[in-house]
DNA sequence: ATGAAGCGCGAATCATGGTTCATTCCTTGG
DNA sequence: CCAAGGAATGAACCATGATTCGCGCTTCAT
């Protein structure tokens, strides 16, 4: 016998497995979803296109991989952010700002994954994605409410909308071009202001304050 | 001779034009931009493949009259209803309910219009219809702004963020599926009050309850 | 060292869907 | 009514990009 699964053979596996979804990320964050090709991600890759189906049984389960890693890193920073928080309105401050920075640093990757267009069963994956995205936002928004920091409301309408505004100002195609770090954080300070109002925080303003110092600890990548 | 351009001749030309259009739209409303495909189109319309390229040079052209004109009449219609409001907030409101009425109401469509998967040439137009929907929010927040019923920000980009959070809570695939009239209304409105709020509006309820009185007129197709 | 079992290769194949064009069908002006 | 020429047809063609596969090359266990 040979080729046996040996902890080296695995190890190499893992790491090319790796860098093909490292490549697919890189092509999307430069060029978009349309740039994510079997030929150019294994070009990138140093390896042929046909080697890359020994690794991933289609092109939709790479992109699947790569679509879920980005997210679940995304939800995990989010989470983390707001649970430092003192409170449930900071937390939920916590998390949109962290989601909102990032996303702005990001906004080629960030956009390429959960907005653009792709095939029909990337299309439901990435469905999954925002929905999960938008349950964070929705949990935070709920825990505010019954603290009794923020009005009533439909806190599964508000955070889905929470989540296209930041979406849209932010990392679409009509956000601004990013610019040095100031007008980034200007667009994510202006953004998270507004969304905050939007939900009924009062003194939004002076939260605002807050999310300007948590800057730069939480837009580490 | 024969087939000179006469007047019953081009009417025709016109009227199958139009339908082709129209079949494209239906298929976009039904089942998304993907079903949209010359032979369905033309099947759709009674015709064959090849006769779809007498009235559009390419599948683009026929695209892209479907995507303006759709996008023509929801500005059409948005402005109508502003321009019969009483004053700059009113304006205001009045745009953001009747577009989220309307996108509501035919969200399928809407949806395939502005936000889902198509190819590159046809993505470029749509930034252009997103990009003129956001600014007719853009000018009617300036206007508020100036007349002094908002405070200072940014206009460019919650406009922006306003046309996401409208379109991701309203049309986008987490929306709440349409149910009955009444459910569709109060998310409207809801939004509505939510991105009010957001701009800056203090006594957001109150105009709510005008956009609630504003529903059935400006909700018709 | 050796050979069995995987691995990597990349040109060929397949699937999809837009576009073309030789042929046939109609409409119109006389 | 007739012929001239535009309109409609739809099968064939083409472009793109994912997927396959037979052939050598490596690596591991003995």
């Amino acid at each position: 016998m040979a080729y046996r699964r040996t902890e080296r053979v695995v190890a190499r596996f893992n790491a090319r497995r790796e860098a093909i979804v490292e490549a697919a990320k890189e092509l999307a964050a430069e060029a978009g979803m349309e740039a994510v090709q079997i030929a150019q991600v294994a070009a990138r890759a140093n390896i042929a296109a046909g080697t890359v189906y020994r690794y991933f049984p289609s092109k939709n389960e790479l992109v699947a991989a790569l679509v879920e890693g980005i997210a679940a890193r995304e939800l995990a920073v989010m989470r983390h952010a707001a649970m430092v928080a003192p409170g449930p309105l900071s937390a939920l401050a916590a998390a949109i700002v962290t989601f909102a920075a990032r996303s702005r640093r990001q906004h080629k990757l960030i956009w390429a994954v959960l907005a653009e267009p792709v095939d029909h069963d990337i299309g439901a994956l990435r469905i999954s994605c925002r929905k999960t995205l938008a349950a964070e936002f929705e949990a935070r928004i709920a825990a505010a409410i019954a603290g009794a920091n923020l009005p009533e409301q439909d806190s599964a309408l508000t955070s889905v909308a929470l989540l296209g505004a930041l979406l849209e100002g932010l990392v679409g195609p009509l956000a601004p071009e990013p610019g040095d770090d100031w007008k980034m954080r200007d667009s994510v300070q202006a953004l998270t202001l507004n969304a905050l109002r939007g939900l009924g925080v009062v003194d939004a303003r002076a939260r605002g304050l807050v999310v300007q110092a948590a800057w730069p600890k939480e837009a580490a990548a």
